[in-house]
DNA sequence: CTGAAAGCGCTTACAG
DNA sequence: CTGAAAGCGCTTACAG
């Protein structure tokens, strides 16, 4: 491998010298820098990055932590990250957990240890209090905990958080079910380990809304599924197999879910919205192209990104800043999976 | 921030000490260990990765790049690799180019600065030339043209390539069609600058075997899109917009690009595949949760994404192998958005 | 079993 | 404008 000095060597000057052309401090002569610069091409150098962030103690990388990258929630999320941070000028890296706690711990603590600048983290299973723990020292994190937040409420924290309101997310879709006419509802939601701990708060916020309405959700209405559209499938396959009422309407915690559910019913032989209406939760890309249109609540994805890494990167410009807490809301998404239930007119 | 100099002032000992205890260097006295290993607990120490990167020439980072993280394809592939790498005991970091060479240019350059071990390039926008160049000094480097490769057979490269036979791709998707009777088709064909410059082929072995069954692929049958749902859509909707007799059959050279001609011909009021059958290309996981279900040429991503991984681990452990070159087949997988056009009797 | 020394490839003041 | 020196935080032989 070619070195600084090797270059020196060759160009005829000190590594301080070469060091200076590269950083284009422009004290350097001018021929001194061409020829610095052609023995550079010529011998194919190119400056050793740890080396340069060691002494720095920067390394213009951020990374974003995220569980699942197979729900696109996340990639669509990433790709607004990764364009406002090149725009400052940092590399962009992104990490994948497997909602494995284990995997996340062993990237953040790897991550925090000179690797990257600042950090996002969308979801890598961990307590609030171990993200606490890992980031206390190094550098600057900005996690959206989906609604754990609201469990920790007056904590102090050395990490910024980003949340959205995930229970107002679950009332917003109970209203609009509630809205159409519907009275008896189903919900599937994301298995804790499979999906993060958010779904809880969509399904509590759901409940409550529908139960103050007097119409109640009983335990065998909900479902709990593995966080993918086949997990939504299987799920709802099964609540509805055994027989007895339909429900005329389901609430999937997830838009991928809310893709499962649909299957589940059209290979049932439901309509959809006809026989049953369907919501999801996220307004994933692919919502749109689906037909019939899924109905969801929409997380502001685009405004979490930003916000994100506006957040870490003002942080890692000025780490004595106190750390920050933002919610975003939610807001529903009339498509084409919803209608009121057979025989009821809507308003 | 402390150091491992910090940690050893406080225990009493060297830094080398320390270094050993940390690496399991099994040559310390038990008491040191205990003693070193409570205050770096104590101190909250985490060994600086970038020096110690900096000193072993190794980083325990493997990277992929890819060029479309918003294309569930990548992550489908990603996921594999990671895990194979964990399980190697290496880090695994995702770059997202947005299809362009300049970001994909940067991120090589970068990562080749010793912030990896060794790098998979799924798709990246720069010509194998390009690539050769880059990657000729530092980690070895996978690359997957998509085709491209076969430009330039015989070359020799440092860069070992993984391809998949895409014109064998686009034969099997027009072999299926004429098959079942199509004898006027038309292809939705990623562009070039947008979705890799793979598609091209794609669309040459499909041409060819319509045209050596004595079917044309007229140049207005052909349509160049966006690499998204909505570019498939909105290209296939226009399309078919301007009066005249409708294709029978569409090919899309990827399952996104599908996904969107499905939506417009529904929306256009056709039937699928009554009046019109669609074939993708990937298997995209989403692919078979579609009500209908599309028929797709299977890419084979589980092989695909373990032989990259296992291909630059070996490199990284023995980089004086010499490269190599692995050219993967594809299948096709029949679900429902294909049959006969009206009228015709399928064998 | 532990320590002193050199070095990984850079950058950063500081002389000159 | 250029160079000599120290140092970033670690690891690696090598003494003892």
């Amino acid at each position: 491998m070619v070195t600084i000095k090797d270059v020196a060597r060759v160009a005829g000057v000190t590594p301080a010298t070469v060091s200076n052309v590269i950083r284009n401090k422009g004290v350097v002569a001018e021929d001194t820098q061409k020829r610095v610069r052609s023995t550079i091409k010529e011998l194919g150098y190119r400056p050793n990055l740890m080396a340069r962030g060691l002494v720095q103690g920067r390394s213009f990388n951020l990374a974003m932590l995220l569980s699942n990258i197979a729900n696109p929630f996340y990639p669509e999320i990433a790709l607004e990250a990764e364009q406002r941070a090149r725009e400052a000028g940092y590399q962009f890296l992104l990490c994948n957990t497997q909602h494995d706690p284990r995997v996340g711990r062993a990237y953040l603590s790897r991550l925090h240890s000179g690797l990257v600048d600042g950090l996002i983290v969308l979801e890598c299973g961990l307590s609030t209090g171990a993200l606490d723990e890992l980031a206390a020292q190094r550098a600057p994190t900005v996690a959206c905990l989906w609604g754990e937040l609201f469990e920790h409420e007056g904590r102090k924290s050395p990490v910024s958080t980003i949340d959205v309101d995930f229970e107002r997310a679950g009332e917003l879709a109970a209203e609009h079910l509630l809205s159409l006419g519907h009275r008896d509802c189903a919900a599937v939601i994301g298995a804790p380990a499979a999906s993060g701990a958010g779904h809880v708060y969509r399904l509590r916020g759901f409940r409550r809304v529908l139960e103050e309405a007097g119409v109640p959700l009983p335990d065998e209405r909900i479902g709990l599924a593995e966080g993918s559209v086949e997990g939504g499938r299987s799920t709802f396959a099964t609540m509805i197999a055994g027989g007895g009422a339909w429900p005329t309407a389901v609430f999937a915690s997830n838009d991928l879910l809310a893709i499962g559910v649909i299957e589940a019913a059209l290979d049932a032989g439901l309509a959809v919205p006809g026989d049953l209406s369907v919501v999801g939760l996220d307004d994933v890309l692919m919502s749109r192209h689906l037909r019939p249109a899924l109905t969801t609540v929409a997380v502001p994805k685009r405004e979490l990104a930003l916000k994100a890494t506006e957040l870490v990167l003002s942080l890692v410009e000025d780490p004595s800043q106190r750390s920050a807490s933002l919610v975003l809301e939610p807001t529903l998404v009339v498509r084409q999976s919803t209608a009121g239930p057979r025989g009821v007119r809507t308003s």
